[in-house]
DNA sequence: CGCGTCGTTGAAGCCGCTCAATAGATGTGG
DNA sequence: CCACATCTATTGAGCGGCTTCAACGACGCG
């Protein structure tokens, strides 16, 4: 299977239209394909990168899941966000050449490695890819802009509820269920995420849990009423935004 | 004086190596030159853009200064940046040609106008240009990271810290002074910023000062001990990373 | 001068955190 | 296969920092 996987290309690959190849004719695929490297997966808590170390390319993700974070060694550190096959990471190393922050695989994870000079060359030779990876950063700002919104403005609560449709939206675009999944990160990576302590995220799951919202079995969570849990979310006008998500 | 600055070329601005044309050759510059539009300066509260409105161009400040909010408009807003001349904004639009957010001025501003289709087609003509637009991207995504760290690990009193540590380091790196200077937004938008309610910023200010940390008359703040302040920005591991900032 | 906005200061309450104990899951070696 | 150690998740009790609600003062602008 993993032999398998390696010999797998951009051409082939059912995430190409979430990913950076979308929009892409053959012809320029094949270009693209030529720079992309498919390293072995990673073992869950194995580093893809590592704060302070060199930028040298950036990574779409194949499979599995993995967690960016920033901040210090001594635990005081903050989760920035969780990629999903199809997302990319580690454009934060733009800036200086030097990422600023750790990318961590959640569990056994497959990436494609972007090496950044190339790929930078190859969009001066294909405006639809330089066009793709624009869009894709907006996106990735947009997210965070979105993530900033939810630790100013949200309770635990709404946190907890914005968390889960978003990612049950995530998942869904992925073809999987958007009622039931698996989280890949732990109770106290989500917390840190959502800016809570681990015993707020666990109380909050049990009032979901008291509330026939949602059902949980360790790591699986299975949503029973995602309209109300988009009420939850906020106010109305939260409630039209994320519906849009969701579609 | 308004007539003056609408004639200056990014050739003759002396914020050019803070912002896009830095690293590129005359004759790059020139061409960067003919799609630059120079509007009319924004009043203060005057929208440069707006959250649901069209994207088709990216903004590289001037003079004065302007902030970006995302939200409802019931006035549960989050402000996600403010930005100081040589910074660019505008660049969450990129996703899905519509922007997310809305920009505002703070006081009287003048912006340039970068339009987007234009530059994108000069970035695979000039390749510095493409290196130096993805240089400032990763910038705005680590500044971000930065904004989350502090809203997720952060009580008050260290926010306001390195709030007033980082602003007077962009202050320094455009010529102003780093220890006196003007707050150009409200104690209401500081405090939505930092994730706070006015009231406490102003508690928080009212401390500081207390402590001999700082002076303030309205919206002038004189820091008068910088290193006492970067000790409250918070443990070792970040007066150390601030203190990189600072220089 | 009167009005409205903004900033400051005070008092009280609440949400989420801290500390602590227990239960459950996982992994390891005997 | 089980006993043991370790780590994660859950639940409870008490506390504290920030918010909320309110009043007051300082400007700025008509």
């Amino acid at each position: 299977m993993d032999v398998h996987e390696l010999k797998i290309s951009c051409q082939k690959c059912r995430l190409s239209e979430l990913c950076l190849p979308y929009g892409l004719e053959s012809e320029e695929l094949d270009r693209l394909e030529h720079i992309v490297q498919r390293p072995a997966p990673l073992r869950r808590g194995e580093v893809l990168y590592r704060a302070g170390g060199s930028f040298h390319a950036i990574y779409a993700v194949r499979s599995g899941a993995l967690k960016i974070f920033s901040g210090s060694e001594d635990g005081h550190e903050q989760i920035l966000g969780f990629y999903l096959p199809g997302e990319l990471l580690g454009l934060d190393g733009m800036d200086k050449d030097l990422h600023k922050c750790t990318a961590v695989a959640l569990e056994t994870s497959s990436v494609c490695t972007l090496p950044f000079n190339q790929l930078s060359v190859l969009c001066e030779k294909i405006p639809g890819l330089q066009k793709r990876l624009f869009r894709l950063i907006g996106r990735e700002i947009g997210v965070e802009h979105e993530l900033l919104l939810m630790m100013g403005q949200k309770d635990a609560e709404e946190r907890l509820a914005i968390f889960l449709v978003t990612l049950a939206a995530r998942f869904k675009r992925r073809g999987y269920s958007q009622s039931e999944f698996r989280l890949p990160m732990s109770r106290h990576d989500l917390a840190n995420y959502l800016g809570l302590t681990p015993e707020t995220v666990s109380r909050l799951f049990g009032r979901f849990r008291k509330n026939g919202l949602i059902e949980t079995n360790r790591s699986l969570v299975k949503l029973l009423d995602m309209s109300r849990l988009v009420t939850l979310c906020a106010g109305p006008e939260d409630a039209g935004r994320l519906a849009a998500v969701m579609n």
